[in-house]
DNA sequence: ACAAAAGTGTTTCGACTACACCCATGG
DNA sequence: CCATGGGTGTAGTCGAAACACTTTTGT
């Protein structure tokens, strides 16, 4: 059989069709935890099917959301495309997710702000609770691991042990590795048997804990080379309050001299002029806001190559 | 109207689907030119429809990429879903594209391998034409900008001028100033009216060129903090050839001692103990391989946070 | 006085740059 | 010999990291 290309361009095929789902992983940071937007006690993530009244498939997507939480959405990107295996072989379900960021509001009833760290407990390395539970699923992992010496440099590599350091990046790594060792909830579903000692952490339905993971990967790192925590402060905050709203969202402790100079040095911020008001315990501290100007803005990347000067 | 997020899950809603297209960018390098392999003469992308007897989105790409181009995929990352909005109202399409990276082999005759700077002349940074051609469409766009101060330094960021270095990275960026500009015939297409002088450059059916632009920007990112420049690669190499596959990918040129240490310095490759063959010019080169174990490695990423040390 | 948080100075260290230079081969 | 490419050494520079320290408030 040959196959156009152009053809596939410009004509349906037979009648062959799939659902197309947009799904939602809406994240703000209040009392410095963050927190994920959910439904049904938080065990579901805001979703709907993309329909042809739809302008696109962003626009469907802040329609949904907005429907069933009654949160509007500020910044969104898309994640990644997925179909779903788990379905009956008849019509397929193509699943399109997002990451929104957002400040926290009062969302419907029937939606919830749940913090990101009861999804996954060990991702917290602020926290020594957090830091033992990875200690401990680190060792489960490893003797699970056996002595397949490639899934035991896997899990130095995902939990920072044998000297390597914590990378906060790979949360959907860590979450997969724990998956395929069958330490989640979700990976025996439907199997039939009840699960051997499984990590700590709540589950949620379908895939929704994945795709919660892969949010977050992208999250931890896009920080690091945009400025897109700002879509998670208030209008104005202290140097501080950013340090400990990445800190959330990185779930590692900064250093707060070094912190507070990169901010300065990248020129992110300007002195609105006014402080804090006191009433707080310690020195009054100056009150910031995000440049405008630099939302727009796409300069500097990361990583560099040896260029050759002009 | 309330909506049940879990229901959302589980239940068709009405009749309502879409088509969804796989679409591929397929890379390769040869005599350190980046190629595209393309049909109908270098004016489309493979592509094809997703059909319920596909395994996976993956999986159907690689069978209507090697049916209608002969060549079989090696390494495959997803790049982006869109919903087509040229098309009339009553079925939508939700194109979803990918990068895939391979040596070049001989395709069939309906496929051609083309070389990537026919569609982006300007982004080849290497050649004094390229040169040439961004630094004439930088001043056309200045002229289009006007006193637009906003739009100005968008030009300024991504042409490189007013003593901003050039950003390889911004092909997307700089593809959708031109279409925004109407500098690229795609963004006059079927508006009935000749183009202006238009900036140089194949254009290509629908938005494929946006998508190849859209390949290339994550090509040349990611190149600078994962080691996929090696599925580029022959089995063996020399650590020159190694550079001026870098330099075609990016288009810029490159500092030949400092590459070198980069590369030693990263561990990325061994000696296969073996000698180029002589019969060319200049000293006689060491080959070197891809360590293979570093493969799966997920390790180091770019920037870092000022985390403070346990 | 003390705790808590804001904020500054400084030293050290390592990476990246740029430049200079030597080596080996073919013509 | 020179052109071409392979390969090494090194001083300068810049930024990140770590440490020590002062300032300003509330209790």
């Amino acid at each position: 059989m040959s196959y156009d290309g152009a053809e596939a361009m410009m004509l349906s095929n037979d009648g062959e069709s799939v659902r197309v789902e947009l799904i939602a992983v809406v994240i703000a940071v209040s009392d410095f935890i963050p927190r994920v937007l959910t439904l049904e006690g938080g065990t579901v993530l805001p979703a709907g099917p993309f329909e042809s009244r739809h302008r696109s498939l962003q626009g469907g997507l802040r329609i949904w959301v907005e429907q069933q939480t009654g949160h509007p959405l500020g910044y969104v990107e898309q994640l990644y495309t997925f179909a779903d295996r788990n379905r009956s072989t008849a019509k397929r379900t193509i699943s399109i997710s997002y990451l929104a960021l957002t400040r926290e509001s009062r969302p419907l009833a029937s939606a919830t702000w749940q913090d990101w760290y009861d999804y996954f407990p060990w991702e917290n390395q602020c926290s020594p609770a957090g830091r033992a539970a990875a200690a401990d699923i680190a060792a489960r992992l490893r003797q699970w691991a056996g002595d397949d010496t490639a899934r035991e440099a896997q899990v130095s590599v995902c939990f920072g042990s044998s000297g390597l350091p914590w990378n906060e990046e790979l949360v959907l790594a860590r979450y997969e590795l724990l998956y395929e060792a069958g330490l989640v909830a979700e990976a025996t579903r439907g199997h039939g048997f009840i699960p051997s000692p499984v990590a700590p952490g709540v589950p949620m339905e379908v895939d929704h804990r994945r795709i919660l993971a892969t949010a977050a990967s992208r999250l931890r790192a896009k920080i690091k080379y945009r400025p897109v925590i700002f879509e998670l402060m208030p209008e104005s905050f202290t140097l501080f309050e950013l340090q400990r709203t990445v800190e959330a969202i990185a779930g590692q402790p900064l250093h707060k001299p070094n912190f507070r100079r990169m901010v300065e040095s990248q020129n992110l911020v300007e002195e609105t002029g006014a402080m804090v008001g006191s009433g707080l315990r310690g020195r009054p501290a100056k009150l910031y806001r995000f440049r405008e100007a630099l939302r727009s803005e796409r300069a500097s990347v990361g990583t560099r190559l040896p260029v050759v000067r002009a």
